[in-house]
RNA sequence: GGGCCCGUAGUUCAGCGGUUAGAACGAGCCGCUCAUAACGGUUAUGUCGCAGGUUCGAAUCCUGCCGGGCCUACCA
């Protein structure tokens, strides 16, 4: 239905056993960035983000809150479903692992496993801690003075469990991952996650227990229904559902293979070991790219559950704007490394960068134009050395930008982008156009265009970033809706057009004085 | 234990073999007055973690040490 070039990129989807915090909105913000600017680039974007919904944990916690499972799942699923409006992402599909078409497509990838030889019965054994819930492998267990086997990091007392499982022949699949790695040098990003995988495959892989009997909460197995799938087959396995599998005609089928999964570093193995592994098994492709985010520390201190300092981001966008947050939470952290989320930092960003340098060089230029151009974008006369290094400078962002999306380096597309607001700034004080309205009033029509148009430029790119913003900015400089992706970068502003008074964007953030 | 990464101005970081080590923020001084008291110019501070080594030359390569982080499988 289109012969745009496809793009996909998705979320990992979210467990619904827990409330949405900024982890999560980082990762939703990230894909929602590069989707938004593929978009702008002319390609078919499809952007998926949803919830996982199954497991031993959402069988407990909603039996625990005194409904069933379903009606739990619902109910959180909303939370990250109401997420998207608050962070102003923009998804094409939603999905949640307990719908039809899921277990549909887990069932169908399963028989495929089942049908290769790479999955077969056995029997899984482990250390659980009934208080922990979980079960430990050997070299996290201890034994105590008192002879009794301890979980190391919790404490917990593990008993030796065994339970009938279905197992995934990852063992067979190391040589295999290894060259797909090695043919496909891109395929984990950051550089230091794709040592760490690497390093871990190369030290062997062993069978993977795929389903369980201990919990109904489930894709069932087909032909054995007391087991369901556990976790990765069923969770990973969305990717694939949304775009039909495994049917090869369902509309969304030409968006597989995924050109980006965005995840967390925590996860970085299971979408690109395990994951590639079963679609491989399967005769699927793999996906073209997986990028490993960092986490974020609150004022310095790691998050964690029991020091209770879970960063809301809906609090967030309440206290300091959309727009303010996702610019911070974007361009405060080179995007792939952990980093520190503090207020300081962020206000920082938002009157230094926001404020002060972009925001008030619109208004600035734009309440000139105001004054003396009777509201109407000024004609253009024969460009100085000094203007066509400032629109050179814009006029090569694109280009820049691209490769930067490429690389997934919104940090340093930012950082380019505030280079050239600060140029313009500089262009401003140096040209001096409210000098010039006294003096030379066709210079001074010069130099409002070329500012109109750097600036027009630099908002076009960030756009992905800062979409309510920007919209206003565009507004004002009489940008039409239509001429407003990057197929228009090179359509200037024609003379003559009215405008709009101009009012500012990015106000500076004041700290409410303190008591005390 | 094994593997990977990091330690550079007050702060966050760039630089990764070659003249007097850079940027941003913050601080001081000067200028401008179009603008959200915003903007521009300028000044300042660094034994480039420590100790050896390779080299004509090292923040940049090698070794050791100190300090910090991450990975080392079935919690999403």
């Amino acid at each position: 239905m289109s012969d745009k070039r496809p793009f996909y990129v998705t979320t990992p989807i979210y467990y619904v056993n827990d409330v949405p915090h900024v982890g999560h909105a980082y990762t939703s913000l990230a894909c929602d960035a590069i989707a938004r600017f593929k978009r702008l680039d002319g390609y078919d974007v499809h952007f998926l983000t949803g919830t996982d919904e199954h497991g031993q944990k959402i069988e407990k916690s909603s039996a625990a809150a005194g409904m069933g499972p379903q009606a739990y799942a619902d109910k959180v699923s909303e939370t990250f479903r109401s997420l998207v409006g608050t962070m102003g992402f923009s998804p094409d599909g939603f999905i949640r692992t307990t719908e039809a078409r899921h277990r549909a497509a887990c069932q169908a990838l399963w028989e495929k496993l089942k049908a290769a030889g790479d999955i077969y019965e056995g029997k899984y054994a482990g250390w659980y801690a009934v208080r922990d819930e979980a079960f430990y492998a050997e070299s996290e267990t201890e034994k105590g003075p008192d002879g009794a086997r301890r979980a190391t990091a919790s404490g917990a007392e593990v008993e030796w469990v065994e339970e009938p499982s279905y197992f995934f022949r990852l063992s067979a699949w190391g040589e295999r991952l290894l060259a797909y790695y090695e043919a496909n040098p891109r395929f984990i990003a950051p550089e230091s996650r794709r040592n760490e995988v690497l390093s871990f495959v190369r030290s062997g892989l062993q069978d993977l227990s795929v389903s369980r009997t201990s919990f109904k909460w489930g894709v069932p197995v087909p032909g054995d229904p007391k087991h369901v799938m556990y976790v990765w087959l069923d969770a990973l396995t969305n990717y694939i559902t949304e775009c039909g599998y495994p049917d090869t005609t369902h509309r969304l089928a030409r968006f597989w293979p995924a050109d980006l999964h965005v995840v967390g570093k925590d996860i970085i193995r299971f979408h690109t070991v395990y994951w590639p592994a079963f679609l491989m098994a399967a005769g699927v492709a793999p996906p073209r790219r997986v990028y490993a985010h960092g986490w974020w520390t609150n004022e310095g201190q790691k998050i964690s559950k029991s020091l209770g300092n879970a960063i809301d981001p809906v609090a967030l966008v309440g206290e300091y704007g959309l727009d303010q947050v996702r610019y911070f939470l974007l361009r405060e952290v080179p995007f792939g490394a952990d980093g520190d989320f503090n207020r300081r930092a962020l206000i920082g960003r938002i009157n230094s960068d926001l404020a002060n340098a972009y925001g008030n060089l619109c208004q600035r230029t734009l309440s000139i134009v105001a004054k003396n151009c009777n509201g109407r974008v000024p004609a253009r006369g024969p460009a100085t050395e000094a203007d066509e290094a400032l629109l050179g400078r814009a006029r090569s962002l694109l280009a820049t930008l691209r490769d930067e999306f490429e690389e997934q380096a919104l940090h340093r597309a930012l950082i380019g982008l505030w280079e050239t607001i600060a140029d313009a700034n500089r262009y401003v004080d140096a040209q001096a156009p409210w000098a010039l309205a006294k003096t030379d009033p066709a210079r001074r029509d010069t130099v409002l265009w070329v500012l109109m148009d750097a600036i027009r430029r630099v908002t076009l790119l960030v756009q992905p970033f800062m979409p309510g913003s920007t919209a206003r900015i565009l507004d004002q400089l009489g940008v039409p809706a239509d001429k407003r992706d990057f197929a228009a970068f090179d359509v200037e502003l024609p003379a003559g057009r009215e405008l709009p008074t101009p009012s500012g964007v990015f106000p500076r953030h004041i700290e409410p004085k303190p008591a005390g």
